[in-house]
DNA sequence: ATGACTAATTCGATTAGA
């Protein structure tokens, strides 16, 4: 099962760029994040046509996730449990059915907590420690979910071509790589950086200055697995070169493959 | 001179992204 990640900023403005990479690509189930658009304005109709179900979880303007899958979805949960009055939609989760084999996949859209410190980033950091206690308790039950997403974490420095523009911003502040380290100490598998110990790519370069041409990037699309998942893990890779489509998102599609 | 953004809302200036 190939399971993909991608902020595509905006579904309406960057549905031809969507449409080819699903098209040339047909991966099985994509998590897509920043649609800023509410349910029944996602082209749904269009993404039938080219062999995917779509689970929405809109919102006008802002954020707003959703779930392409061209397998049977059950159970899908909206909104990320631990503040009834959080009302910003970042978060959808489904059970992808293939044959025998089910994946609990969990499409996530993380705060970008800009600027630090302010009542964005405690949001931010509310966040992740909301996530930390849902993965948590789907640890427990010792089956394959996969958290994928837009993190807005930096986990290392090797993960900006220039970390030092990124030193006191929200994506790459200390604490916000601890609370990212302690997700993972729970027993998550970031796929990229286990696949690829030392690899240098990028998932996200800004529209501004010329970053993509300069590949001043940060590394902030990730999917963590639980170890069910992990054992099944065969690849995990950054299709880059979307960000060169004539009217791209300014993230790329990041995809692993379960067995 | 010097790669000085893009999208949504709504029609232009503001907010947000990262």
């Amino acid at each position: 099962m190939r399971i993909a990640t991608w902020n595509v900023n905006s579904i309406k403005a960057h549905l031809d760029s969507v449409s080819a990479w699903l098209t040339a690509e047909k991966p099985d189930v994509v998590c897509l994040q920043e649609i800023k658009c509410e349910d029944q304005a996602f082209p749904a109709a269009h993404f039938e046509d080219l062999g995917y179900q779509a689970t929405v979880h809109g919102q006008k303007t802002y954020n707003g996730v959703a779930l392409l899958s061209r397998l049977p979805m059950e159970d899908v949960q909206r909104g990320l449990p631990g503040d009834a009055s959080d009302e910003q939609a970042r978060f959808i989760a489904a059970t992808v059915i293939e044959g025998s084999k089910a994946v609990r996949v969990c499409g996530l859209y993380l705060p970008n907590g800009n600027p630090a410190p302010g009542p964005k980033y405690d949001y931010k950091l509310g966040w992740m420690k909301r996530l930390q206690e849902f993965a948590r308790a789907e640890l427990l039950k010792e089956e394959a979910f996969v958290l994928a997403g837009d993190y807005n974490v930096i986990p290392e420095a090797r993960d900006a071509r220039n970390p030092q523009n990124w030193v006191g911003d929200a994506l790459y502040l200390p604490a916000t790589r601890e609370a990212f380290r302690t997700l993972l100490a729970l027993g998550l598998t970031e796929s990229f950086r286990a696949l690829h110990p030392s690899m240098v790519e990028y998932s996200f370069w800004d529209y501004q200055a010329g970053a993509w041409p300069k590949n001043n990037g940060i590394r902030i699309d990730h999917l963590l697995l639980s170890p069910q998942a992990a054992d099944r893990l065969v690849s995990a890779e950054i299709h880059k070169t979307v960000r060169g489509d004539e009217k791209p998102s300014d993230h790329v599609p990041v995809m692993i493959e379960l067995g």
